[in-house]
DNA sequence: CACTCCATGTAAGTCGTTACATGATTCG
DNA sequence: CGAATCATGTAACGACTTACATGGAGTG
């Protein structure tokens, strides 16, 4: 039930067409909701269907046509509730770690190779994190708005953080079954 | 693609019925990958199928009949492949980051109450998880075996105290409303 | 024998992924 | 005009969720 939300998240923020948003959702709030362009269309259809969004430029039912989007009063409500209303925590779900308690079953040459992998697109995202904060959050702006995003870009770079950390220790505990030297 | 192969992992770890199987992975393997029992008993079928497992006591086809099953060596086999396999992380996808993103744009009142409830449940977790490492994994064993499955509790632990810290900053930050703010 | 719990399963619907289709626009 | 790119959309499938159905076994 988040997509719907992150949608009108987005439309709130700035109106947009659909692959305009997809586009966003490679980027900002794709840090934490991702979504592909089909998804995104078909929610876009359910959302103008239930009178939440509605379409701009509204008289060319064209396929190859731009359609641009804005939240209307019941979508802002929606969003509000949804804000409000309590959500437990999910279960992680995570297949690296599945996959390390198979290898301690079935073994695993080579998953330090695969680990150092990790480490390094982990590192990467959170220099992309890290360069965003800097551009985005100065140390002066405190506005209620800025905070809470500022808030939110901290939840991806301690995520970052816990995965560089784990994996750093989980390659130096030496407990993870090395790869077959290359010649 | 992770359910069979977490279901392999744990049917190699000890063969068991369905609803064991759903048991354990409300328990151990459930702390990184979850899965109803409806997932479970259509995972078997198809796993029964594809020639991956086969069920003992096979004489009684009926409904109500315990089944256990155990891992057939092309099952074992199709583990070790996944195992090796590299595969992406996953992109982050968490509600409450959203939500959080939201409340930036439609306002939160209550929403430090959430978050203080999260904390609570991740402080839980983080408690049951230190008990789980002190009682299976005392100082003195081991065995790659142990190491690896130390490994992947360490993680769970690791990221139980992302979010107690992150949470934690996020109440201090007072960047989160307590009450209804004007638009 | 009614009740409860154990165990397996069906059905329906939503969400997410992958592949492909089609019209519109721009640019050499 | 031909090709690339922009933009929206269809189709099909698999994964996941929720609700419910059915039979078996033990217990008062």
């Amino acid at each position: 039930m988040s997509l719907p939300h992150a949608i009108l998240t987005a439309l709130l923020e700035k109106p947009s067409s659909g692959l305009e948003l997809t586009r966003r959702f490679d980027r900002s709030i794709g840090y934490f909701w991702s979504a592909t362009h089909q998804q995104i269309y078909r929610e876009l259809g359910k959302l103008e269907q239930a009178g939440q969004i509605r379409a701009l430029v509204p008289a060319q039912p064209a396929r190859g046509q731009k359609k641009e989007y804005e939240v209307l009063p019941a979508g802002r409500e929606a969003l509000s509730v949804w804000v409000a209303r309590p959500e437990d925590p999910k279960q992680i779900r995570d297949p690296l770690l599945l996959r390390m308690r198979a290898a301690a079953v079935v073994g695993a040459p080579g998953l330090d190779t695969e680990l150092r992998r990790h480490l390094a697109l982990h590192r990467r995202q959170l220099a992309e994190y890290l360069a965003i904060e800097e551009r985005d959050f100065p140390p002066e702006r405190t506005a209620a708005q800025d905070r809470l995003r500022h808030l939110v870009l901290r939840g991806g770079i301690d995520l970052e953080n816990f995965w560089i950390g784990w994996l750093t220790r989980a390659l130096a505990d030496d407990a993870v079954p090395e790869a077959p030297e290359p010649e």
